[in-house]
DNA sequence: CACTATTTGCAACTTAGTTGCAATGGAGAT
DNA sequence: ATCTCCATTGCAACTAAGTTGCAAATAGTG
C-alpha cells in the first residue's frame, strides 16, 4: 500500500495526517492479526514512539471507527483494522476473532449475516444489538 | 441453596472446604450475572476478605473448572459459575455472554450444539476447539 | 507567514493483579 | 482427640498496563 493511500484513509476519517499516525496505521494495515500496544511498539522499532502517544493514537483510531479493540484473555488490548477487499477500512459491529492456542495470534474477520441469524434470538427477552464471536483453536500456520 | 450443598460442590471439584471458599462460592452461586473482584468484595461485605486471597480463590475455582473468567471491555475480569438446572456446576467451553448496554451486567448461558454448528467452519484452515459468543444489547430488566 | 486548535512528549499517577514469605488451618492417619 | 503435613491465607511490597495534566511542537487553513 502506498503512503498516499494511508494519508487518504486518515483524511477520510477526519484525522490530521501526522508522522505518528501514518506510521501506526501503516503497521496495522500490513498486519493480518490483531496487535498489542507492545507489538506495535516493536514493529515501529527505531524511531521510538512515546507510549502515551501510541495509546492516544490507538484510542483515537478506535473512536473514529478506523480500528477496533479486542480485550484478550490476559487482559490486554489488541488493535486491528478491518479492510474490505478494496483496502478501504470498514467499521463493523459484528465480527469474529480467532485466537490461536499455539501462537496466540488473534485473527479478525467479518461474519456472514447468515451465521449471525442463528444466534440472534438466543434467549427470550434479550435484545441483541451487536455481537462478537470468539473462537479458540489452531490457526493454519500452526497445524 | 443449603450450606452443605456448597461444601459438596467444593468437594466434588477436589477443593478443601474453607470459610472463604464457601463464602465466595455462595456469592457466585446466588448471582445470575458475572461478578468482578470488586463486586464480590462488596457482596461479602463485613467479614472482609484479603484481596490477594480472593484473587487466588477465584483463580483456583477457574483452574478447576468450577467457574470461568470473562475479560470485559474495560479490561477487568468477571467471574461466573454456570449451573445446570439441578444446581450442579458444569464446566463448559462453549457458552455465550450477554452484555447489557444499559446496566452493563453480564449474563452467561450455555449455547446449544445446534447454534454452535453454524459457526464451526467459519474459515478454511482454522481448527476451532472452543468458542465464546459475546452479545451486546438490552437485557429484559432494562427494556 | 501567521494563527489556532490539535497533537505530542514527559513525568507522575492510578489501579488491577502478582509474588514471596511467614503464619494458619483442614483433613486424613494414628 | 491429637498429630502431622501440605494447602490455604494474610500482609507488604512489587509489576505492568494504561491514564492524567501540562507545556511544547506542529498540521492545516487563510
Amino acid at each position: 500500500m502506498l503512503q498516499s493511500e494511508i494519508s487518504d484513509i486518515l483524511k477520510e476519517f477526519n484525522l490530521k495526517v501526522t508522522p505518528i499516525r501514518t506510521t501506526v496505521l501503516n503497521v496495522l494495515v500490513h498486519s493480518d492479526v490483531a496487535l498489542s500496544h507492545a507489538d506495535i511498539t516493536d514493529k515501529i522499532g527505531d524511531e521510538s514512539v512515546d507510549k502515551v502517544t501510541l495509546y492516544r493514537t490507538l484510542n483515537t483510531f478506535n473512536e473514529k471507527g478506523l480500528i477496533h479493540k479486542v480485550a484478550t484473555e490476559d487482559r490486554n488490548w489488541l488493535y486491528a483494522i478491518m479492510l474490505k477487499s478494496n483496502k478501504i477500512p470498514v467499521s463493523e459491529h459484528d465480527h469474529a476473532h480467532f485466537i490461536c492456542n499455539s501462537c496466540e495470534k488473534i485473527f479478525c474477520f467479518p461474519v456472514s449475516q447468515h451465521t449471525q441469524s442463528g444466534i440472534a434470538s438466543i434467549k427470550e427477552g434479550f435484545k441483541v444489538l451487536e455481537q462478537e464471536i470468539r473462537l479458540h483453536g489452531i490457526c493454519p500456520a500452526c497445524q
